[in-house]
DNA sequence: CTATTAATGTTGACACCGACAACATTTTAC
DNA sequence: GTAAAATGTTGTCGGTGTCAACATTAATAG
């Protein structure tokens, strides 16, 4: 029996749910969202959800699953057939994840849980595919000119870093008691990263 | 009446009720923390919790107050009569900080969620104080020539996400997969840290 | 084409949870 | 010393995650 696509019942259930979830999260935190909920959102009754999902964690890690795989397009839209200077992309990429993380909080938040024990080879799939983007970034700006060679993996985890570190901050609201106030948030996010980026490109590597 | 300290019945409930909530986040994780597992652990009937917090949230916005002033007080511990090399400290701090992550994984989870409508001004007191602790840090390698002069908030804050954006790869289990085999993530850190630091140190502010 | 089986969905139940109300007890204050 | 405030308990309610039993539909074998 397949499980693709357009199955019977409700014709693919699965997918359904995951999309149910995201609807949800739009207006309820991570800590509300009950698979019931989910369930009725999809117009189901609970307990189909464990035909698909062997318990709540499972679930979580297709939503997260799904939201590294919506950041990844995001990320490759925003930054694929780019022409700009060498430094710009690295520059775009970052927006577009802070962009992607202010849409998205709660999504994010699921993202970065600790689902490791519900073994969701999507997920570890999706969340690797968005390092290998940051990694082609960082390495397509060494090679252009824009940072020093070298190093690349720890370059692009160092960017990764504080990529999400920035999103913390921003999601927990511990970011504007570190701005002077006349300072946007949006103004300080790219000083920021400018900073960090003419930092690497700068220095001669350790 | 006061609220202070050893009152009668309990004597001083809720310091307890949050060191019991400490205790069970040594092995649950945050989702599993409930208020009436709290209440048992503290030897107390389940709704003694609402004679000191309104509700769930506010009982988590303590445990979080808690955590950033056990935060600052270690990275205070750790850098505060401080005799080494100008950058030592900075690199000393970070070390610091991330200690704090693995040993305490849970708690930085509930530190850093959005609990901003539970209005705990403690919270928002104690999360200022962790700012301005890594703001005196930058500020005094900035004095001591370690770093470049300027925009000293601003460093701070990219200081800070960095480390809080390391400590999220950290505990979602998301780091393993960026490094090489052969590198530890200890080293990986250290490493990461010191690119971040020698890149602001070197490059003539923006 | 039909019968068997697997996949999928539903109903019912249970323990646990957060929150509210009502009541009990102890401390504080006048 | 008594009234009031603070603190703790018991009881209850709707909601939740999960299991078991049952129902229905799709896939497959003959």
């Amino acid at each position: 029996m397949k499980k693709t696509a357009k199955s019977y019942h409700h014709g693919n259930l699965r997918d359904a749910l995951v999309e149910s979830s995201l609807q949800l999260l739009d207006q309820a935190s991570p800590a509300d969202l009950s698979l019931r909920q989910v369930a009725r959102q999809a117009g189901v009754s609970h307990n189909a959800v464990y035909r698909h999902f062997a318990d709540k964690d499972e679930l979580l890690a297709a939503i997260a699953a799904e939201g590294f795989q919506l950041l990844n397009a995001q990320l490759q839209r925003h930054t694929s057939p780019f022409l700009g200077a060498p430094r710009t992309k690295l520059f775009t990429a970052a927006r577009s994840y802070l962009e992607f993380v202010r849409e998205h909080p709660n999504h994010i938040r699921i993202m970065f849980s600790d689902l490791s024990h519900s073994n969701q080879p999507e997920l570890n799939f999706a969340a690797q595919e968005t390092f290998a983007i940051l990694l082609d970034i960082v390495a397509e700006g060494q090679q252009r000119g824009a940072l020093e060679p070298g190093e690349t993996r720890l370059f692009a985890l160092t960017y990764w870093a504080l990529l999400q570190g920035f999103a913390e901050l921003l999601i927990s609201k511990k970011f504007p008691f570190t701005m002077d106030a006349e300072q946007s948030v949006d103004e300080v996010e790219r000083k920021a990263i400018e900073l960090f980026l003419n930092g690497l490109g700068a220095e001669p590597p350790a």
